[in-house]
DNA sequence: TTGACATATGCCTAGAACAGCATACGATGC
DNA sequence: GCATCGTATGCTGTTCTAGGCATATGTCAA
């Protein structure tokens, strides 16, 4: 087996860095493919084929003026991926981090004080 | 050119879903290679290959204990996708887009009063 | 109509992955 | 020492990629 399509979901579509770029770029507002070529440095054709991934995961949407096609992010496609993360934040938020000892005093635990065995 | 390696960033490393289903896992603390086995319905080899790349790209750390390993999550790598993909959350949060609706007020802008174009 | 512009698609190559299976390695217990 | 358990590594086959280049499609201007 290979690894999964690009086209699958949002977590792949967005590992590829140049697709993150464009998502980005596409933060600032619609903007037609030649833009996004100028700024990226890359072939017009690999760009088209960037949008088409992202199209399909449905990350952005397009709009048709004239002979160029606008392009804007749909940001709803990344909120699975900010849902999963976001389970994780309280692993390296200090606000996370001092609720938990606040949770550990109220009952009455002393979760952090004899150990001396921390991970590296 | 091939696809990035997996164990280039934390992106590519949980594009996988087998892995972001190991982290969530080992979200509830630190546990040995079998425990996974068992619950993924995977072989052994493929599931300690899953762990490697987890490991590559700093995801989750070992500590051995006898002949066994336990893995826990080291949720700090995964900042990097909480960052980025929060700059996007005003796309889709409820609370920015009444900010947005506010800050237009303030400025005396009417973008929602005359459009009978609404996107999809 | 003809040519220039804007974008999408097709073909090719090299590289990388994931699962499956066999096997190697290290720790434990007898 | 030897069998066993727990885990990691190696090899193979199939699949999917990202970039490069040529080209097709569609739109505008003269």
């Amino acid at each position: 087996m290979a690894r999964a399509a690009t086209t699958t979901d949002t977590f792949n579509a967005v590992a590829e860095p140049r697709r993150r770029q464009i998502l980005d770029l596409l933060g600032g507002g619609e903007r037609p493919v030649n833009d996004l070529v100028s700024e990226l440095g890359l072939g017009q054709p690999q760009v088209s084929k960037h949008l088409r991934v992202l199209r399909e995961v449905g990350a952005v949407s397009v709009r048709e003026d004239g002979r160029r096609r606008l392009y804007r992010v749909n940001g709803e496609a990344l909120k699975p991926i900010h849902d999963w993360v976001s389970g994780y934040e309280r692993l390296w938020s200090d606000r996370f981090v001092q609720l938990d000892a606040v949770l550990d005093e109220l009952q009455g635990n002393e979760r952090t004080e004899g150990d001396g065995d921390d991970g590296e």
